[in-house]
DNA sequence: CGCCCACCCTGTATAGGGTGGGCGGTGCGATACT
């Protein structure tokens, strides 16, 4: 299956009328048809869906599209269906949202050839006789689109999300297509294993907005960050997104910006489907002047003119900070990205990242495995342990991270030599890794919000990319402190490869006059002072 | 880990401070009920 870079183009300017395809897109469009796995890493707008598009009509088989939300997935489908009559393509969506009959319908439209985007969502491939069926329609491609939810939900809150590499190999192994706006070198990194990417085309376009002006605002007292944050965001050209922690949060800003006037509207995951609903459209139709959300609102939502994001309380992690603050003035102009910030708060996320294996389970997961001759079904294990789906699902992944299960197209069997007692370690100290690592994901944060250096080279610098002065549009830029970030150190490349004496194999991240910051496998994100690098030998380059 | 809130205590001010328990995000899908 080869499509020539003319043909490719071709087709974009027939299906899209577009008059040019960047080399980007057309790069990763031939790589895939030629049956390379590719991770596409693309601001959004930049048309990194055109990927999958291009290549799902190009293909003999259908194209499986994998996307989180059945919201987003009935607003993609749509979009297919409207270039049908160029393209004469057809996509469904099959997922809870329809009725038994309706989803049956769709299956056979699937199953009679006449679909050539189906979209599904991780769960449905959990499941055998989904899988089967998929399986006997012989898909050309599994895109899986938002591509960083392996990293960030895989784990634990949508565990089918690590089951993907499993299923594709259960489905014939169609090449992968995977996407995201925003990934840093560890979160591709963990998209690659995660969906078991092989020798796969990474692209990894520049992450600078340089529209954006970032600042840091640091407060000691709760009530002062409250005040402080309701009169900035009454002071700034609107509409724009203040997000929030908690829920509690997001109303009672949500109620502070009415009383002083804005119309203002509260977003998060405990309120009716109705009203949510409401709120978007109100949203993207300019009728509100600020949303006010905990992390449930933004995914999939793609308004140009959104001049400010405010955020009350720090995220999880860069990554999750810069996808909801990037959607901020997508349209190129002007806009706003404020972070409030109390070391405090700092305690909320630790605890949000609480990973801890539960060694009931695990201890029941791993004789299940012991009891069975050769591979099992995660299916069949579901059955027998008397937990939810998900905790059987999250305990067989971490399993499968400590090296004590493997996962095949048969099933899953234990790792030999491995009993009982040593899995059960195993799967500790993969958690307190993993606890290490988000904790250390937690230090960045506190880093972007606690440096005297230039914002965006903090930030880029986190997404792998050099920045080589300062860029003259944040807050410590304005003030005249920063200090330029980016003294490449003439032994220690960025993005090379180091070994620590006790902490083993890192990726160099940043090197500035006296400190190197180092992504280590095993502890995550370290910041060294680079004089007792020196002085003790710490770090070898490999 | 840090917050909020209900509750209690102090000791007469119908308030203010201290304490301990509970809670905190993201969505799918299956299920039980109107």
């Amino acid at each position: 299956m080869t499509a020539t870079t003319a043909e490719i183009h071709r087709l974009a300017h027939d299906v899209f009328g577009w008059d040019e395809l960047r080399p980007n897109q057309a790069e990763a469009v031939e790589a895939a048809l030629a049956g390379q796995d590719v991770l596409a890493v693309m601001p959004t707008g930049y048309g990194k869906s055109a990927i999958y598009q291009l290549a799902g009509i190009l293909a003999d088989g259908p194209c499986v599209v994998i996307s989180p939300l059945i919201a987003l997935q009935a607003d993609q489908r749509d979009g297919l269906n409207e270039l049908s009559g160029r393209a004469r393509t057809r996509a469904v969506a099959i997922n809870s949202s329809l009725s038994a009959r309706a989803q049956e319908r769709a299956w056979h439209a699937v199953e009679s050839g006449e679909v050539t985007f189906l979209f599904l969502t991780p769960e449905q491939l959990a499941k055998d006789e989904v899988l089967a069926r998929v399986r006997d329609v012989r898909p050309a491609f599994l895109t899986v689109d938002e591509a960083h939810c392996v990293s960030a939900w895989g784990h634990d809150f949508r565990p089918d999300y690590l089951r993907l590499g499993a299923a594709r190999l259960r489905m014939g192994s169609p090449t992968i297509i995977a996407l995201t706006a925003t990934a840093s070198t560890p979160v591709r990194q963990e998209i690659v294993e995660g969906l078991d990417l092989a020798d796969p085309l990474v692209i990894a376009l520049g992450f600078d907005r340089p529209n954006l002006h970032l600042a840091v605002e640091r407060h000691h007292e709760d009530s002062g960050k409250r005040d402080s944050v309701l009169e900035q965001v009454v002071g700034m050209p609107r509409p724009g997104l203040l997000y929030t922690a908690t829920r509690r949060d997001a109303e009672d800003y949500a109620a502070g910006l009415s009383k002083r006037g804005l119309t203002a509207r509260a977003y998060h995951a405990g309120q009716k489907a109705a009203d949510r609903d409401e709120t978007l459209h109100q949203f993207l139709d300019g009728d509100v002047d600020a949303v006010v959300a905990t992390s449930a609102f933004g995914m999939g939502i793609d308004k140009g003119d959104v001049r400010f994001v405010v955020h009350a309380d720090i995220t999880d992690s860069l990554d999750t900070y810069y996808q909801e603050a990037g959607r901020a003035g997508r349209d190129g102009r002007e806009a706003r990205v404020v972070l409030h910030y109390r070391s405090e708060d700092l305690g909320l996320r630790s605890f949000f990242n609480a990973h801890r294996a539960d060694q009931d389970v695990v201890a029941a997961v791993v004789r299940e495995l012991q009891r069975t001759d050769g591979p099992l079904r995660l299916t069949h294990l579901k059955r027998a342990v008397d937990v939810s789906a998900r905790r059987v699902t999250g305990t067989v992944n971490l399993l499968q991270a400590a090296g004590a299960v493997v996962s095949s197209r048969q099933g899953l069997t234990m790792v030999e030599g491995v009993g009982p007692k040593t899995a059960a370690r195993l799967a500790e100290e993969t958690a307190e890794r993993m606890e290490r690592i988000d904790g250390s994901r937690i230090e960045m944060m506190r880093g972007y919000a606690e440096t005297d250096g230039c914002r965006r080279q903090y930030l880029l610098s986190y997404f792998g990319e050099e920045l080589a002065d300062p860029c003259g549009h944040c807050d410590t830029c304005d003030a005249g402190t920063a200090e330029d970030l980016t003294h490449s150190d003439g032994q220690f490349a960025l993005q090379s490869d180091v070994v620590h004496r006790e902490w083993g194999a890192g990726l160099v991240m940043s090197v500035n006059d006296d400190r190197i910051t180092v992504l280590f496998e095993e502890q995550g994100y370290r910041t060294l002072s680079l004089e007792a690098v020196r002085e003790q030998g710490l770090l070898t380059r490999t």
